[in-house]
DNA sequence: AACAGAATGAAATTTAATTACATAATTATC
DNA sequence: GATAATTATGTAATTAAATTTCATTCTGTT
């Protein structure tokens, strides 16, 4: 939430138009750091690398030392701390503390050559972790309301995703299967141009994309929306996907590009879905939340009895 | 640790015989200053008193205004802080900010009927988040590492999940089909029994089951272990499927079994399968690693240019 | 009761953070 | 593409805060 543009009027960057103290007293300011990344001007950028890269160790300087670190000027570091919403350095320093989660590393980590077992299973970890807190802070909840809004009155629902979202939509069509209303997913582009052709008004078309540029799904969401069915989409604000569709769940993801191994993104989508899931369910009221615990009930045969703990390695 | 009856030769309060620094930069000072109210001094108790009755409050006082709170000077607190091992009052501040952790909730939450799009986001996101730092306290590297040797080695890999394992095997197809391996997944029981059935000596089984209980899932583990083929199966480690199977990886996840909405486990599984995309590519070497920088690359023209950002909520 | 020994507080000192102001860099506007 | 407005940054002065020094008070011991 670090904002330019400010009124210069009153004292010291009062964040201008925006509301007061952007920060409340829970949230994580490395995460509030890593998002505003970006947008940050060359010293405040210089400033938040520092601070990203050892956090613990920023607790614990100076602001004479960290500016000299970041190679900028003391009151630079002031007033970064106070467009975080913090009202100083000392004040900066135990946000910064009271963020740090014991051991976890912030910055985007990329496994090399170099990594054995016993470190990048932890560097995964922490990537994904820093991904979930990072959405975390930046929760578009007026988008996910929506979402289920249109959900919730859904007749048909399609789930769409290629690549890696195939698996996130397959997962959204599983979940969203225990509620009464028809699902579909499709990855095969041909079946996914025919569909999005034959939309009617009551269906809702729901495209997964992390980039929100991939050609064939955003030609089935341009189709889609032509047809008076209602496109929602869970990918970048800033892509075509995006403006194709009527309602965009916005995440803020670190595109970790090096990393052509695992992607963050996918998880985060997943826990969406779960929100949308837990939406609906809400919306649906006792009998949604009823007829969820009798399908569980029901899945109780086909497992086998509790046995004893006994480990297993 | 507090200590009185300390030696008074050098400048301040030198903790006596102890050894000097006695509190870790890890520990909970709270938990300390708490162990040692009993033998704290007059003042002391009074400065513990307060910190102890609202710790939060005491990151955001002045040396001042504790001290005054206490009705103690303000050198008072200042050795106080020092005798706790810190170099100062700004520090013990920065140290209780460490041990007071931030939003994070750290129980499991149950979603109910009185959450809103304000609350329950959060509540799934901290779910994840925290099955994920368990996870990451206990990974199970041995496992991972025999996984991935047993992978690496394999001619054909079946990803077997049934219901929300479904996904993850998927998923886990969809990774490892980046390499030369002959990959397949089946959630049907009727294939999955066939091709149990018919295992050869370097074909790997690969099972997920979050329970480790569902009889097809077990019935396969069971059939494709007596073929001579390896048998991994990611579940819980004390079940029917890991009994049967030859490598177990076992994760300690929190049975939110209330919440038959999010399945958290799903997302520590596909984390972990990352984990081992990543042994694997690592374990081919460079080759393997210039094989997966071409097949991303190939993906790029099924991509739409980059545009300005524009954010669309 | 008198004397260590430690504990505490007042005042002075030092250190660190903040503000005010001037300059440089950006961005917008014509 | 130049100029004005706005915003960003650094230098120096100021203020606030924490620390040290030293004198005093308390506590326990013989």
């Amino acid at each position: 939430m670090l904002s330019y543009k400010t009124c210069q009027t009153a004292p010291v960057m009062p964040l201008g138009s925006c509301k007061s103290i952007p920060m409340s007293n829970e949230s994580n300011v490395l995460a509030q750091i890593q998002s505003a990344l970006p947008r940050l001007s060359k010293s405040d950028r210089k400033i938040a690398e520092v601070v990203l890269t050892d956090p613990e160790a920023a607790t614990r300087a100076s602001i004479a030392h960290l500016a000299q670190q970041a190679g900028v000027s003391e009151p630079s570091v002031n007033r970064f701390c106070k467009r975080l919403g913090a009202t100083g350095y000392p004040d900066f320093k135990i946000w910064l503390a009271r963020s740090l989660v014991s051991g976890l590393q912030y910055m985007s980590q990329v496994v090399d050559a170099e990594d054995t077992v016993d470190t990048y299973p932890t560097k995964l970890l922490d990537n994904t972790i820093n991904a979930l807190m990072l959405a975390r802070e930046n929760l578009p909840a007026p988008a996910i309301e929506s979402a289920v809004g249109h959900l919730h009155a859904a007749r048909r629902i399609y789930f769409f995703g290629v690549g890696t979202s195939a698996a996130v939509a397959r997962d959204a069509e599983h979940k969203f299967f225990r509620f009464q209303t028809s699902v579909a997913t499709h990855t095969d582009p041909l079946m996914l141009r025919m569909l999005s052709a034959g939309g009617q008004a009551d269906d809702v078309f729901f495209f997964i994309s992390h980039t929100g540029r991939t050609q064939v799904i955003v030609e089935a969401a341009e189709l889609a929306a032509t047809t008076g069915a209602t496109v929602i989409a869970m990918t970048d604000p800033a892509s075509p996907l995006a403006d194709a569709s009527h309602c965009v769940i916005g995440l803020d993801i670190p595109e970790n590009t090096e990393d052509y191994l695992a992607m963050t993104s996918r998880i985060v989508h997943l826990v969406v879905i779960d929100m949308l899931v837990t939406g609906v369910t809400l919306k649906r009221g006792a009998a949604g939340i009823e007829h969820l615990a009798r399908m569980k009930e029901s899945l109780l045969p086909t497992r086998l009895p509790k046995q004893k703990k006994r480990r297993k390695t």
